[in-house]
DNA sequence: AATCATATCAAACAAGTGTTTGAAAATCAA
DNA sequence: TTGATTTTCAAACACTTGTTTGATATGATT
């Protein structure tokens, strides 16, 4: 399960501890703690303690799942594509099959951006913004302003990361009995169908 | 302008710091040489760092402007209230009147919560939460269950607050010009018009 | 003026921090 | 095997952290 190359347990360690506490609650004790290796391996792979981080995200970033949507069959009408994606990132989010870690450290890094905050947005944001502005084109009507699109895309980008920036006064507001009951699935389908109403798209 | 009484003066130093660089990152040296007071004013007035913390984060909520729309008008329309919640909200995130630092603590409690999480839901988040559910009530259809009203405010809140929380990573994906642009009415006016259509509510 | 509680201060403390060291062990190539 | 290179390790280092101390100043009360 654990890998034996102890650069890859650091990165798994790390990944959680950083997710967990941010950069400064995390010590490098805990995680060669966690990862079961020397102290001194983490400056001996890594250079420092913020090199492991930075590491540390793209790592995390690179685990995510390949997205399955990045090509649709031709066709394929676009209310079907956004649900698509709208049911991806949710599942990311919610997913109790997945460890929470991965998309914490993640929206860690986007709500209080480091120095691996570029990185991050190149490899992993802009495609993905690509792809969501890209089926808003094929929604909206032509000629629809550039800032109109990106307007609608936060709007929906908004409402799924809800669930994962928000996740504890979710719990703390509905009860942990209502919380326990919300699935990815419900959940994407409710933002979908509010989405599409939104932007005057009838069902399909 | 700065209060002369120490206590508030660390409240509002101590409000700074730790929205810019969380709890573990700031550092109480740092506080008290912002505030200008020797450093064992801290364990004077507040014990820890820790009840520094909590106060400040309570400081900075009741320093939050009263919200203008606790009672509307008899015979006001919903969507009507709606617009001012919606409004509201963007303006304490984007006022740039305002000190940015207050939306972004309570923001950082929201998003991580500490100890001082629960009175924060208890006295500041539960309110507004339900004057929006008593709004959504008004605007959705009667015998709506309560889970679809949750997921209504969610999809609400969810499209405000990505302004605060992702702020750096709107910075980053659509150029600092265009982000200078984005001012709290417009965004107001988007969020407003694409919640009130996906609630099949027509424009008043 | 004398007394007392309150407030402020510089200095020190103990614990924890990231990082480095230099030697020992393991691995590999000749 | 021999020698060279890579990897691992316990120990220590230099520094920052939050917190406490004990003395001094301030201000009100008797």
């Amino acid at each position: 399960m654990t890998p034996e190359n102890p650069r890859e347990r650091l990165l798994e360690a790390a990944g959680e501890i950083f997710a967990e506490k941010g950069f400064k609650g995390a010590t490098v004790r805990e995680i060669i703690d966690r990862a079961g290796v020397n102290i001194a391996a983490v400056n001996y792979y890594f250079r420092d303690k913020e090199r492991l981080y930075i590491e540390a995200v793209k790592h995390a970033a690179c685990g995510e799942p390949e997205e399955p949507h990045l090509s649709w069959p031709e066709g394929t009408p676009p209310a079907g594509k956004l649900r698509d994606i709208i049911r991806f990132q949710l599942l990311k989010f919610l997913d109790p099959s997945r460890p929470a870690w991965l998309a914490r450290l993640i929206m860690r890094e986007l709500t209080q951006p480091s120095d691996a905050c570029a990185e991050l947005v190149r490899e992993y944001i802009e495609p993905r913004s690509k792809v969501l502005l890209g089926v808003l084109r094929e929604l909206l009507p032509p000629n629809t302003p550039r800032r109109k699109l990106f307007l609608t895309a936060f709007s929906i980008v908004g409402q799924c990361h809800f669930y994962c920036s928000h996740k504890p006064i979710i719990r703390l507001l509905i009860g942990e009995d209502e919380y326990q009951r919300l699935d990815p699935a419900t959940l994407a389908e409710h933002i979908t169908q509010f989405t599409l109403r939104a932007l005057g798209v009838e069902k399909n």
